[in-house]
DNA sequence: TGGCTATCGATATAACTTTATCGAATGAAT
DNA sequence: ATTCATTCGATAAAGTTATATCGATAGCCA
């Protein structure tokens, strides 16, 4: 009953099979099979099978496995019901959008400030939260103990502003902006590299449109 | 010289060594090797060395490759110096970051025009761009050939709106919605899934502060 | 000119992820 | 009660991705 070693591909899905599941328990069907999943989702079941495994949760022959239980057993292992305050810093576009994402906090998390350098920004709110200028967040972070911090800054500053926030005491960061972050052992990085996926996008699109080339 | 065959790993990686390499040419440096992209960006040099095959260029002993012509293998692999017109559905907050994201246009991307359901939208310009009545869409989508389809409606329309695209001849998806989308066969989706991300985090973060678990 | 070192490219090994297979268990039908 | 189909859980196989190793080559320095 831990994450001790979850495949990041495994991780990746349990919440589509989330927000499947609260959509079964919506239309008051209480029991699932992994076939049935899998059918739903386009996947085979014997992989949806093992990644709940990871979940701790166990299920019974011939019926499946409890929605609801379901429900509770990934939101547990995700700790999508334990709350993680966090910053953020940037509110350009991207992050107003983020500060917006009311459906985040059902997961847990919750922003509890904003950050900027800009002084047309400090002071106002954007979807409740107060801009705060940039400087006080270290202060701030260590005196609240936040764990969390959310780039959407451009990238040419997110480095410095990472510094910050890991002297801080910041130990987690969700990075939007589209840089490599350099950062100590201990800390957790993740990024949202927008770009990633829209070289993806471009190099499909290029296969199919552009210059015939051979695929074999 | 075409993206046959690339795990997706690598593809991902692909923009990164991209960012990176333009900052080296700004700074005037001009050759570079896998063991300096590698202590920079925090990788094995054998794996950049792997990716970078990937894009047909072709390196020396000892001097490694030239920077600029990195570059443009890279941006000619990924489809970055071919323009790929798209169609937004949706401008809400994060609708309207993407539309502001002027750096997508320096990768081919060229976002022609937003569409939304609601009236008080409509008829506005955000970032440049003109919000259009969603009804329009399939039609104007066929008439000017529109392959790519970037959806950042709620998730509870995402689906309706694929349907709509695909009958429009969209034959890519970028699709920030968190829900899984039926697609035919030949279209590709490329989901960008907050949640799953939020999942890392959160679960990275509950074994580090929540009940202590044995991490073996 | 002749080693010497750094680097590439290729091949081989290892790690990881996905998919297949099989026995056991459960509920439903006969 | 017995059979049958379905599903789980576990194990095995296949496939994929990452890392290590090795020879060849290009530049550097003596």
């Amino acid at each position: 009953m831990g994450p001790s070693s979850i495949p990041q591909a495994s991780l990746r899905r349990l919440p589509q099979y989330h927000y499947y599941l609260l959509e079964l328990e919506a239309k008051g069907i209480s029991r699932v099979s992994c076939t049935m999943i899998g059918r739903d989702l386009s996947c085979v079941p014997v992989q949806v099978r093992k990644d709940l495994q990871y979940t701790g949760i166990t299920g019974k022959p011939k019926t499946g496995y409890s929605v609801t239980e379901l429900i509770q057993a990934i939101e547990t292992f995700l700790g999508w019901n334990r709350v993680n305050e966090a910053f953020l810093v940037g509110v350009g576009n991207l992050g107003t959008a983020i500060l917006g994402h009311e459906r985040f906090s059902k997961y847990g998390l919750r922003i509890v400030a904003a950050f900027d350098t800009d002084p047309g920004k400090i002071g106002k709110r954007v979807h409740g939260k107060v801009v705060l200028p940039l400087a006080k967040l270290g202060n701030l972070a260590q005196r609240i103990s936040i764990h969390l911090g959310i780039i959407t800054t451009p990238a040419e500053v997110a480095q410095s502003v990472v510094d910050e926030m890991v002297g801080a005491g910041i130990q987690a960061i969700w990075n939007f902006a589209p840089v490599r972050l350099k950062v100590p052992e201990h800390i957790y990085v993740h990024n949202e590299d927008l770009y990633a996926s829209l070289a993806s996008l471009s190099c499909k699109l290029a296969t199919r449109f552009g210059v015939p080339i051979q695929e074999d």
